[in-house]
Order: C-alpha cells, then structure tokens, then sequence
DNA sequence: GTCTATAAGAAGATAGAC
DNA sequence: GTCTATCTTCTTATAGAC
C-alpha cells in the first residue's frame, strides 16, 4: 500500500478511536512511519485527510449498492431460493449481517469515526443514516417483500416487518461496538430474536416445518 | 440558577453540539457571560466541569431507578391497570417513552455528549449502554413480564418480546437525534410498530377486541 | 518525498488587581 | 467572584535543505 494510502488507513484507525480533534497530524505520520511534514506532501492539510476518507468510502458503497442492486435484480429471478429458505437460513442472513457490519475492519472504524463526528455535520449524519440504518432496511425489505409474495413469511406490512427484523441487529451491533467483550451475549440474543421473529412471522405450514430447538 | 450550576448547564449545551475537545472554555464562560478566568474560580479544569457533568447525570440516575423500582412495585399490586391495557395505552407507552428519551432537554443533551465521547472512556460506553438500553429493556422487560403474567400479551421468552418492542423504539431515537426533522415520519413508524407488535404479541382473544386501524 | 527547524496561532490555565 | 494581562504548552502548517 501506498504512503497516501496509508495515511489515509491510519487516520481512519486514530479517527474512530480518539474522534477528529484529537488526533494530531503528528500521530497520524508516526503510525505511517514519517515525521509530520512529510504528511503534507500527500495532503493540503488535515481536513483533506478526513475528506479523503469519507470521499474514498462513498465510492466504496456507490459500489455496493451496484453489487446489492444485480444481487437483488438475480435474487428476484431465483425466486425458488427464498421459497426454500429455512429457519436457520434466516438466522444465518441476520447472523452475517451482523458480523460484517462488526468485523469488517474498514466499516467497524467508519462506523465508529461517524458515530463520533455525526453532530459535527449533517451531511456525516445522513451518510451514518443512509449506511447504517436506510440502506439496511431497503435492502432486507426487498428481500422480505420476496419471501412474502412466496408465502414464506405473512404481514400486511413488509416495512414493518423489516424493522423488527433489523433493528434488534443494529442495538446489538451499536451495543457491540461501545462494549466488544458483550459479543458472546449479542449473538446469543440475536439467534433468540431471529427464531422469535421466524415464529411469529413465518406462515403455520412453515412453523410446523421448521425445527424448533431450546437454546 | 446559580453561576457554578450554569457553566454545567451551557457546558454540557456545548459538550452536545460540538464534544468535548471542540469546546473551549472561552466558549462556556461566554455563554454564561463571564470571562473564562473566572470559571477557575468554580471549577478546577475543564475535565472537571465535565466530570461535574457525569456526576450530576448519575444522581439523576440514581433517584429515577429508586422512583421507576416504587413505581414497579405499585404497578404489581395494582396488576388490574395492565389486565385492561388496550392497544392504545400500549401505543402511549411507547410514544411516551421515545418522546420522554427525545424531548427531555437534559436527557437528550446527555446522550449525545455521551454518544460522541463514548469511545474516548470504557465507563462512559458502560454509562451510555445502561442508561439507554439495558434499563429500558430491564424496566420494560418487568412490565411485559407482568402482561404475560395478565394474559394480555403471550409468548415464550419475555425478553425477546421486549427487545422487539424497544429496539425499534431505540433506533427511531437515535435516528432523530441525527436527523431531526424526521421526527414525524419516526413518530408514524412507531405507532405502525406498536400496532403490528401487539398483533404478534397479543392473545387471540385480545387481538379480536383491539380495533384494527389502517394508517 | 522526507527531513529539521521554525513560524503562527490557538487554547488551557495562572497571577494579581479590584 | 470577576476582571485584564500574561504565561505556557500544544498543534497546525510552512520554509527550505537533501
């Protein structure tokens, strides 16, 4: 990687840890290895650090949301996949939802970085809300919307329906993230909700079909 | 309002909007129109104005959890006020909660100092989690144990039932505090929520005698 | 591109008069 | 308790050699 690449990862690191203002230009060039200055040979100054960053990860979901949207378009095509899914296929869409949004390295620090910085300005507000909450809801919603239309699931309402599925994750992930030692309990609790949530929303046939077990 | 609890007051305004390290104490004492040399005179540092902060909230805290743990006490006797809940004092429960969360001055410039400086101290992580996720889903957790209890609401595991009622309520408070001119839209999807959650939760019974309003 | 030296300014905190 | 004046330290950023 790139000393300008670097800087960038580096920043990310100290940003989400200690928040903007108290990282020093100083600390970010002893991580990358140089002395302060040279710092500025890659950047004008150190906002342009933290822009570069929030500019590198916008591209990184505009591509995302390109991937989401074919995997969605195919997704709807083999619609057969979702008139098979079980009840451990559904808790393992939630379970790898909430492990890559927790484990992946570069969005756990943007995530972080953005919880800290959020108030600062509302355009970091609304990227936090569009990643971390809308996009979520949109894109599980689609997918719920499918397995209604064929009979896996029930509800008069997907939107609904899709909130109670998600946002028991994203307290659990939000928790994780301020108390990492309380993921052992977290993912525990999100098996729990998923199979709740299978019970109360699957349709009888399915419930009858799907295995029940005590936790 | 004496001056020593004003620069709390202002401080903790300040502490909100900006966080801690954006804050000078030029700006505090401006706000409580003094010069800031003589803010030295009620506090001994800036950490300690801050620190004056957490301590205050913690009493706060302290006297609420003894009135929620009488009121919780009194709501067990009186068991028949939740034999009758309807729907609707379901919805007022938790409009009442995420309003009390979202509206309280105090309560809500606290979280948000709290949810930019979370990551800076392991305590206030811990300060944050207990005050606005494992006390809520504790004391709502008692509640619903008590409408189990009833026959009002049914199912197998309590606390599953009540982070499906609190975790959307949770996620629209957050989402408000970033965004909030969608506080009407939040308020919507909380009434549709409660509505849906007591169809899923409530006894056949009690579904058939709620009224079933279309948004 | 990296370094050393340093300028420029911001911000926390103290001294001492009133 | 509040003020003005000031000290000190920290931090960003630039200049200019290599």
């Amino acid at each position: 990687m790139d000393t300008k690449q670097r800087i960038l990862d580096e920043a990310l690191t100290l940003f989400s840890e200690k928040g903007y203002a108290n990282v020093y230009v100083a600390d970010i060039a002893d991580r990358v290895g140089i002395k302060a200055p040279s710092l500025y040979k890659h950047y004008k100054n150190k906002q342009a650090i933290f822009d570069a960053i929030i500019e590198e990860m916008n591209q990184r979901f505009l591509e995302q949301a390109g991937a989401l949207q074919i995997n969605g378009a195919d997704a709807a095509k083999d619609a057969d996949i979702y008139q098979t899914i079980s009840e451990e296929q559904l808790i393992d869409l939630g379970r790898n939802l909430f492990l890559y949004f927790l484990h992946d390295d570069h969005t756990r620090r943007f995530r972080k970085m953005l919880t800290i910085e959020q108030f600062h300005d509302k355009e970091l507000a609304k990227v936090y809300q569009k990643q971390y909450v809308d996009d979520p809801l949109s894109y599980q919603g689609m997918l719920f919307g499918m397995l209604v239309a064929s009979g896996i699931l029930q509800t008069d309402n997907v939107e609904i329906m899709t909130i109670h599925f998600y946002a028991p994750i994203y307290m659990l992930l939000v928790m994780c993230d301020r108390e990492p030692e309380r993921e052992p309990e977290a993912l525990k609790t999100l098996e729990a909700h998923i199979r709740q949530f299978n019970l109360l929303y699957a349709r009888d046939e399915n419930k009858i079909r799907s295995r029940r077990k005590k936790a």
